[in-house]
DNA sequence: ATCGAAATTAGGAATTATTCCTAATTTTAA
DNA sequence: TTAAAATTAGGAATAATTCCTAATTTCGAT
């Protein structure tokens, strides 16, 4: 794995446009117009090479399919759960204190890639349906 | 929604004395033994008003299909990218604060539900393949 | 540049995870 | 006790993703 292909830089390309953490089908969309014939499954193998390179990350989503972001700088997700709205923002709480606080609490060293954030968006809570 | 049934009162159960986060099909493997003859979609729709209701709560995860928490104390959670495990922890970085936080950056008041850490874990580090 | 090995592709089939549909049954509450 | 509302089992349908294969592209050593 890691050879050059075009189809590869157009997906990597499509995500660095299009900031606004699209899904696997949405990507997939976006590509087809710069590469008319690309196949949603080169899509899904590339998508899943870049987040393994670290190029985009995969944002695990409670209502819908997974979406994915370009990192153009280091950030933190609060997704809602009703809507799926996603919000980046900038943390100050960091992750050398959270760190230790794991590894004195689970004993285990892990490597924090992200901290995200789940709630319920203003607009939800006012819409409240129930 | 909302009527007793002993299945709901089954699937409730399984989660109060399986603190493993399991999968949807897992809880339905567990349920069988309470109730032989319960239906996938009867799991999968009760699930699912549990989550609403509250009773339990959805990890969303990087790798495998979604699993579930039965919130016998209010926790956090950090979880391997890798290999999917669940580390359940006891935060001391407080929700007002990250609440705070957000609506300063995103100009949203959230209701923040779970704060959940993505990263690789120990073991996967050092039994790197890469 | 040329050639063989390795990687990647398109396209579609297959798989996995979840939701939807319907008629029968159970629960509720008056 | 009874009718309305909710829930169920079972299976079909859908959604999301991965797998398979033969053809093409890329790479690296000449």
């Amino acid at each position: 794995m890691n050879n050059y292909s075009k189809q590869r830089e157009a997906i990597l390309d499509v995500m660095k446009e299009n900031l606004v953490h699209p899904t696997a089908e949405e990507i997939y969309h976006f590509v087809l117009e710069k590469e008319p014939q690309i196949s949603k499954s080169t899509v899904y193998r590339n998508i899943n090479i870049l987040v393994e390179l670290g190029e985009i990350k995969k944002l695990n989503m409670t209502v819908g399919p997974d979406r994915y972001d370009y990192l153009y700088k280091e950030h933190s997700h609060a997704i809602c759960e009703k809507c799926g709205n996603i919000f980046d923002f900038y943390d100050d709480f960091n992750k050398d204190k959270i760190s230790k606080e794991l590894l004195k609490q689970i004993g285990n060293n892990m490597d924090i890639n992200s901290i995200t954030i789940y709630g319920i968006c203003e607009d939800c809570k006012s819409n409240n349906k129930k």
